[in-house]
DNA sequence: GGAAAAAAATAATGTACATTAAGAAATCAT
DNA sequence: ATGATTTCTTAATGTACATTATTTTTTTCC
C-alpha cells in the first residue's frame, strides 16, 4: 500500500493505532517529481517538509560565482526540505532537484501544526527524527574542517554506497567538497594502491 | 535565583507551571568546573547533558596527528554535551574543557527519560532546541565546503561577537578550520584594507 | 613584579587542492 | 544508431592554506 514506507519510518520511533494511521496519512499530498525537475527553487519560502517514497534529489546551492555545492542527497526512506525556511517563513537558497523520477509525500505547515495538536506524540517523533540528524550534521561539520579530501571520500563510499552508482562523480566532488578534476585524480592515486 | 536562567531558556519554546518548574529543577544537578579542568574526555559513556549558567567551553577533539579540532565553543545559556554518546551508550570521541570557571547544570538520561514520562511536552521543548541546532549545524556544514578561510573567519566575528575578546584566536582558528599561523596572516591581510 | 609559559606575529618553504584546457568516454535525444 | 551533450580523465600551472622555525607580545602564576 501507499503509506507503508512513512509508515514504518515513523514507527521506528513511535506507535500508531490504525485510526491514527489513517488522520496522519490524509494530511499528507503525494507529488511526482520528474527526473531533472525541481522541488525547490531559491527565493521560495517553504511551506513542506518531504518524505521521498522512491527515487533520488539533490539539495544544493549555487555560489555567486556560479558554482553548485550539494549539501545532502535524499533517497528513498529519508525526509529533506529546508528546514530554516519552513521555521523562520524567509525564502530559501536551496534547489532541490530530482535526479530520477522522483515520487514524495509532503506534509505542510498547517497540516504539521494540526498533527501536533492532534497526536502530541509526534512531538517526539521528530524529536528523535532532529537528534538524530543532528548527531550526523555534527560529524559531518567536524569532519569538513578536520579531514583531507581522501578520507572525505572514502567515508562517503563508505556511509553511502547505494549512492555511489547512482550519482555523478561530479555530485558526489560537490558534496565532499572538491572539484570534480581532483576527485578524479584522487580516485585514480587510490586505485593504484 | 539559581534556576532562573534555564527556566526562561526552556519558556522560549514552552509554558511550564510553578509546580513543573519545581519537578523540573529537581532533577537537575549543579556543577562547577574550575577553569582547564575537563567536563567529558574521550572514551567517556555520557549520562548526562549539560546547560551553561556562567563560563565558558570547548568541545574539541584530538586527531591521529595530535592536533586539536574545536567542534563548538558552549557559553552562558547555551546545552552542550554529546549527543551521540548520550544516545547510544557508545564512548565519546570529545573533550570538553572549561575555558573560564564555568557553571553548569546537568540532566543526567535517567531523569530526561522521567521527564518525558511526567511532562510529555518537554518531548517538544527539545523538538524545537534540535530544530534550531539542526538549522545551524547544516549552515556550517554546508560553510565549511563552500566559503574560504577568510568568509568562515568574518562570519564567526559577526555571528559570535561575544567570543572575540573571550576566546584565544589560536581556538578560533581551530573552530574555522585553518592554523593559528594562517588566521594571523588573514587578520594581517584584512586589517590593511 | 618578574620569570616562565603560552599565544601571536612574521617569514620561508611545502603541499593539497583549484583552475584552465583539451581529449576520451559515457549518456542522452532523435 | 548517430550526433550532441554531458561526464570523466589527464596534465600543466596557480593559489589557498600548512608546516617549520624564529621572534615578539601577552598571559600566567608564585
Amino acid at each position: 500500500m501507499e503509506y507503508e514506507l512513512i509508515l514504518k519510518n515513523i514507527s521506528r520511533f513511535i506507535d500508531l493505532n490504525p485510526e491514527e494511521e489513517n488522520f496522519y496519512t490524509s494530511l499528507l499530498v503525494k507529488r511526482i517529481i520528474g527526473k531533472k525537475d525541481f522541488l525547490m527553487r531559491p527565493g521560495e519560502i517553504i511551506k513542506n517538509e518531504y518524505f521521498i517514497v522512491k527515487g533520488c534529489l539533490k539539495v544544493y546551492t549555487i555560489d555567486s560565482k556560479g558554482v553548485e555545492h550539494i549539501s545532502m542527497f535524499a533517497i528513498s526512506d529519508w525526509w529533506t526540505g529546508d528546514l530554516s525556511s519552513f521555521l523562520t517563513e524567509q525564502p530559501t537558497k536551496y534547489y532541490i532537484q530530482a535526479l530520477e523520477e522522483t515520487e514524495i509525500l509532503q506534509l505542510s505547515k498547517e497540516n504539521s501544526e494540526v498533527l501536533f495538536e492532534k497526536i502530541p506524540k509526534f512531538e517526539r517523533f521528530y524529536r528523535i527524527l532532529y537528534q538524530r540528524s543532528l548527531i550526523s550534521y555534527i560529524n559531518r561539520s567536524d569532519q569538513n574542517i578536520s579531514v583531507s579530501a581522501e578520507d572525505r571520500y572514502l567515508y562517503f563510499t563508505q556511509k553511502y554506497p547505494s549512492l555511489l552508482n547512482r550519482v555523478s562523480q561530479k555530485d558526489i566532488a560537490s558534496y565532499i567538497g572538491v572539484t570534480p578534476e581532483f576527485l578524479s585524480l584522487l580516485r585514480k592515486k587510490m586505485s593504484t594502491r
